[in-house]
RNA sequence: GUGGCUGUGGCCUAAUGGUUAAGGCUCCUGACUGUGACUCAGGCAACUGUGGGUUCGAGUCCCACCAGUCACCCCA
């Protein structure tokens, strides 16, 4: 039979790695719980139109990565790439709109975008998502960027920094659109073919090219930030006073756009190195229309999504250390049939006292104690045909190897007091 | 979707085109019939990614496909 893979792009998350995830959401839980997030879990699956519509055709994600399919029924389903959409979804539906503003929720969970996987990329992958809905005050750009800085703080990440810009609104955004296109087509000879056709498709998208040779053209190129309205302009100007106030390092990138289509005014990202070619941890922005047009009232919002996986990558080039659960703190090994009914229900005793414990299941006594070792315990008990004539059983300290004989009654209590004190002689690591 | 590189037990690695594909790690067993780690001895485990081709003979050379990986594109 041939042997089964897992499908392209997709990982399994092996359990020497579950404490990087386990602490990466537990931080991320932390931190949103603190700034009065919400979590809200919404469906992996969604009609398709939700994204159709919410993350906008013509855009690279809804045209060429979506994971769509027909359902039994008949209806058009797609894995979700993202989560804004599917969330605006479940707050129209559900009428989240008569709950207090401003709203705020985040989710985390898998996502699925069909494209080549590279390093920091994959087909699934895993993200974190925090939405501010029904605030059109700028404080709210600002504390989304916040609890994404702060989650990386705690993460104890370093050499992180933010890329601002802003790209307008549709008060503002479609004129500077053919001021832009005004100056490729002046150029048009000058660019890569990309570019040529992005300029009709996807006008600003040719702001971040890297080819070398559009990088002339985009240096000289007509900024957002200079052709912005007059609300965009302050909506900017008052985010860049809160944030140079609080000494968040930012830097002006008038060249960092977003691929989906529903961003207007703020966008950001974080940056960090140690993802491959991939730059961008964490990025998000401003939504204003995207509630309206997915069919509820016109409700403005703001959010981030950053990646899990390259968090986790982060962390280990970064060689931060994660906390490791530790090993169930006995181990029960037995010789006999008697012994083991004995071994059974002192397993059944530890656990209702709240003791972690494993008890052997075959094999040699060498063989159980190698994996008592093995498996890290702190103690084992061994029980053997004597110590139950006597009504005993040995109790031995893995670390030192000493052992001491334990009145079978009494080994719970013994154990509860050897775990107290030795809890109290070690000082957890912060 | 395009391009570069790479595919040998679970992991790492060896094998001038020439016997039965070798070793290390891990795991298991024993030396110690009631005691882990160290040591020693042994054992489990590979139709060399798949399919063709060249050759008397292919892990090795050629082609295709598949997979992995990195990069473009795009994004988290």
């Amino acid at each position: 039979m041939a042997k089964f893979t897992r499908p392209t792009g997709t990982q399994d998350i092996l359990p020497e790695d579950q404490p990087y995830w386990d602490h990466v959401l537990t931080c991320v839980a932390s931190v949103a719980r603190s700034y009065g997030f919400a979590r809200i879990d919404t469906p992996v699956f969604e009609a398709t139109e939700v994204f159709a519509r919410g993350v906008g055709t013509g855009t690279d994600i809804v045209d060429k990565e979506m994971y769509s399919f027909k359902d039994k029924g008949g209806n058009d389903i797609t894995l979700r790439p993202e989560f804004t959409a599917g969330v605006m979804r479940a707050y129209i539906e559900n009428g989240m709109h008569v709950l207090p503003k401003p709203l705020k929720l985040y989710s985390t969970g898998p996502v699925f975008r069909y494209e080549r996987p590279q390093a920091g990329r994959f087909r699934q992958l895993h993200q974190f998502n925090a939405e501010i809905l029904g605030e059109q005050n700028p404080l709210a750009d600002l504390e989304i960027m916040l609890i994404a800085w702060d989650i990386y703080t705690r993460l104890q990440f370093v050499n992180l920094s933010f890329q601002l810009n802003t790209t307008g609104c549709p008060v503002c955004r479609p004129g500077y659109v053919e001021h832009l296109r005004a100056y490729y087509r002046a150029h048009e000879h000058q660019i890569c073919d990309d570019c040529k056709l992005r300029i009709d498709k996807n006008p600003l998208r040719v702001l971040d090219c890297k080819r070398e040779q559009c990088q002339p053209i985009i240096a000289g190129a007509p900024k957002m930030i200079d052709h912005v309205c007059d609300d965009c302009a302050t909506h900017f100007a008052t985010l860049r006073v809160y944030l140079d106030d609080l000494g968040k390092p930012y830097t002006l990138n008038h060249r960092l756009v977003r691929g989906l289509d529903y961003y207007t005014k703020t966008v950001f990202e974080v940056w960090a190195e140690g993802i491959g070619a991939q730059s961008a941890v964490c990025g998000g922005g401003r939504y204003d229309g995207l509630i309206e047009l997915l069919g509820g009232t016109p409700t403005p919002g703001v959010g981030f999504a950053a990646g899990i996986e390259r968090a986790v990558m982060l962390m280990k080039a970064q060689h931060i250390a994660v906390p490791i659960p530790p090993a169930p703190p006995v181990f029960i090994a037995y010789l006999g049939d008697v012994a083991r009914l004995h071994a059974v229900r002192l397993l059944a005793q530890l656990h209702q006292a709240d003791i972690g414990a494993q008890v052997a299941m075959s094999g040699s006594l060498k063989a159980q104690l190698r994996q008592a070792d093995r498996r890290d315990a702190r103690f084992a008990i061994i029980i053997g045909e004597d110590e139950i004539a006597q009504g005993l059983v040995t109790l031995r300290d893995m670390a030192g190897g000493s052992q001491e004989m334990v009145p079978l009654a009494e080994v719970v209590k013994w154990l509860e007091n050897k775990l107290a004190s030795a809890e109290k002689s070690c000082t957890p690591l912060a």
